[in-house]
DNA sequence: GCATCGATGGTG
DNA sequence: ACCATCGATGCA
């Protein structure tokens, strides 16, 4: 689910507008086995929403200061979710902004920039104010592991984090690590 | 470009 | 006492 959700467009409604957003970025979040998922821990007031129903969104709070928006996927009683970590603003939404469209680089970045937060944890994500609409799959997908989850364990390292090869939206961390490959070895030790 | 740090609040 | 983060800062 997390490779497919890329290149689907999240569409939030509110007072004034209706922002499309193309997602480039997630993480599967593959259960009570998974020591990198809020389950791991059991059933709890937080992560009751994903042992629902599929197809609801799971937002929650993390570092006191972002919202982070996640898409149940499993059945119930089976606590599985899709991090969306980064999504490109669809163009018309900028040319309708004159341009300026706030960035979604980022998990807390895009639920801040299409005003995502609590109050939409459990909301069925088949109908306003957020859903889900099909896209285009991007052309080339690269895989790696999950972001800021080192105390996983052995899950640290699974290779549960999907993104759009060719797109600028994908979050920072992956930046850092393209632009240290990029640069080369440090020095010509001769 | 890269490393480090502080803000800030819910959770168990 | 942790954190599924971000922006600012300092240095190169």
């Amino acid at each position: 689910m997390a490779r497919e959700l890329l290149g689907a467009v999240l569409v939030r409604r509110t007072q004034k507008d209706t922002l499309r957003a193309r997602i480039v970025e997630t993480e599967a979040y593959v259960g009570q086995h998974d020591l990198a998922c809020h389950a791991a821990r059991g059933l709890t007031e937080r992560t009751a929403v994903m042992f629902g129903p599929p197809g609801r969104a799971y937002v929650y709070l993390v570092y006191g200061m972002h919202d982070m928006l996640n898409v149940v996927t499993a059945g119930e009683g089976d606590p599985q979710a899709v991090l969306i970590r980064a999504c490109e603003p669809h163009s018309g939404d900028a040319e309708r902004a004159g341009g300026a469209v706030e960035r979604m680089d980022g998990p807390g970045r895009l639920t801040k920039a299409l005003l995502v937060t609590r109050d939409l944890n459990g909301h069925d994500l088949n109908r306003p104010p957020l859903w889900i609409e099909a896209g285009s799959p991007p052309p080339r997908v690269e895989v790696g592991p999950r972001v800021g989850v080192d105390y996983a364990a052995e899950w640290a390292d699974a290779p549960l984090r999907f993104f759009d090869a060719d797109s600028q939206a994908v979050s920072r961390s992956r930046s850092r690590r393209l632009s240290s490959e990029r640069a080369g070895p440090k020095a010509n030790l001769t």
